[in-house]
DNA sequence: ACGGGCGGGACGACCCGTTTTT
DNA sequence: AAAAACGGGTCGTCCCGCCCGT
């Protein structure tokens, strides 16, 4: 299925190809490659020269485009955390217990969606190296899903729907932890396990115990 | 206090040993040394030199004690399954709920053996990548707890303490998940956080949902 | 407004030049630029992008007027040859003794131009390594001066006015010696030497010297 | 004298090689080939990897002795400076104009250490250049001459050798910028110019003129 | 047996001058 | 005049072997 090396638009004509523009790899080209290589491999197991190689350009070639590696990890990560963004206002429109029901179809969305997985995947885990330049990436998103989720329980609350005295915290604190892990096996059983029905369970017993 | 150097057992050089002996470095500190090393930085961020520089070798040094470094991760995650190994039959020994009930302490460990369990987080962060060396090990006690909590389960019902209907697998699918992800907050909370009331939190609720 | 990009004359831009051009650099701007900078850090160690900022280009856009780095070299040289050459002229136009007389302010224009000073010094620094393509302009220039300088003590002796047992060649290659020396300890000592007069004093004791 | 890249035993016989020490280069020929190195092409413009070449080494090899190109650099240059203040004490024995007398001989030593004289004018040339970590080295050489001969002019005077009147601070600044220009022009001729009768000619001037 | 001095080959990121295309 | 890309090169790190002393 065109293993890389002409990623974008697939209804591109090659053919003519007028004025020899040698189709060369663009910026999204990059960003896209990294992000599947600093998934699969962890950003320091990735060489610029790897990234370029998949975009078939030279590693001066893609540092052209990014003056430096981390200049490229920013690209990178600022991308993931857009589509992550756009994703958790999605689900959590609604607000309160039904937003927390919709977040039931996280799993789902993992699944299709196994380039951003893995790299979230990875820099959860180079992150946790001391040391990282990562650290602060993964500090700033746990505690925007941590405030997400409290929020949301805590709407819940005042609307009735979730019983006054869980503790919304830890809740929030449970949540994340069982997500991570289990995208963690995910990873381990190569796609094995299935996370969909996984996390639909996790919810399911949430939201009972949320109700009472 | 045996600040680095010669940390361990001081009754040995038993006979001579004379003219004052430097007192050198022995495999069980270049292991303790690795383990901490590994924890902090991750096996592959971890160089020979900076193992060799804590138990004041050089790199020779430790390359004479284990052959190449992976024969030195092997010995670290040696000892280390083999300490996870006899904490998990001691909580393990009354088996069924009873035991389960005992994990709850598994959090207030952690606390305790700080060093365990960044190896434990760094290499289950890097063997999730492809292709890594870690992979067989984190599989391995992965499939290892798996087994371990669903015939605890598994005896639980049996003995009638557990209700029957309890998905073993999904159960212990998500507490592997749980503590994975919550072990991992507390990385990045620079131990803020209070994994073991948190651990005990989600037996309690685990229990409760066993049970009843 | 201009914020860079072309410091120089005011009176350019005659005739049209319409529609808000954003002013760019010209050639000279960027033949003083890098006159500035190659004095500064030497030709190898100034990059084009270097010189390209200072201007406020891209590398590509100072490419454009001049094909290649050394291209750009010869420009800066060729443009402090001739504002040397006519500072020579001007010193040595009554010839003989009073022309040599007159150099003793030769002191007192290096302060006056210190780009170009430093030009000088880093041109002279890098042409004695080997190999360096600078080399045959300094020799030339050395050439040139040496052959002044001659020129006058001969004429002086022709005239009278200096002793005809002076040693001319030497006489040049120690003035030479004497005036690159002061110049670089003016360099190190940050411009706290007084260049002028010390450049004054020696051609007051050589000026008593070849009287007799 | 065996050129150099292959400074061991002409005559060693590969096979047996008893046990032997494989003559590998050593420190000293490492610092010795970076003297002539650094002296011939500067310090920039030698990479680690040619001087490796030149004792047959690999840049790892070399990067084994000295950890940093600049940790190389500093040997060298530490290496100089001994000579140097060796040489400079000799000649500054008897004290007084008999020992300004004596440095006359300062130009011969120069035609039969070319290596070191080479190092030396690369080091004033590319620290004149801004930024450069050569500059304190090479501020602290002036200072350290500067000091010896202002001294030895001032004790010529002391002991009624030399006029009251002369200005010690100007003289010794015009003999270092005699010296390191005539040098100079000594490098850019080859060799051609016959330094050792150059300098001893300006010492008979200066001498003159201290005298009287 | 233990420990280390010495060395290397591969690879890492990044920079620089330059060509090609628009 | 800029944008895109490349090839060569720099320093430095890492893991690991070949020796030799104790």
């Amino acid at each position: 299925m065109s293993q890389r090396t002409e990623p974008t638009k697939s209804n591109e004509a090659p053919p003519p190809r007028r004025r020899g523009r040698p189709a060369r790899a663009n910026v999204d080209d990059i960003v896209q490659a990294a992000t599947r290589l600093f998934g699969q491999r962890g950003f320091r197991g990735t060489s610029i020269a790897a990234v370029a190689d998949e975009v078939g350009l030279s590693d001066a070639g893609v540092l052209h485009h990014f003056p430096s590696k981390s200049a490229l990890l920013d690209a990178v990560l600022e991308q993931d955390l857009a589509v992550q963004a756009a994703l958790a206002r999605e689900f959590a429109e609604p607000g309160g217990l039904e937003a927390i029901r919709r977040f039931a179809a996280w799993g789902a969305v993992n699944e299709a969606t196994p380039d951003l997985v893995g790299l979230q995947i990875a820099v959860s885990a180079e992150g946790a190296l001391h040391q990282s330049d990562l650290r602060p990436y993964v500090v700033r998103r746990y505690a925007g899903v941590h405030l997400l989720i409290g929020d949301l329980i805590r709407e819940g609350v005042e609307r009735g729907e979730i019983r006054p005295d869980v503790d919304a915290e830890w809740e929030a604190s449970a949540l994340i932890a069982f997500l991570d892990g289990i995208r963690l096996q995910w990873r381990y059983s190569d796609g094995a396990l299935d996370i969909a029905s996984s996390v639909r369970k996790y919810f399911e017993v949430l939201v009972e115990r949320l109700q009472r």
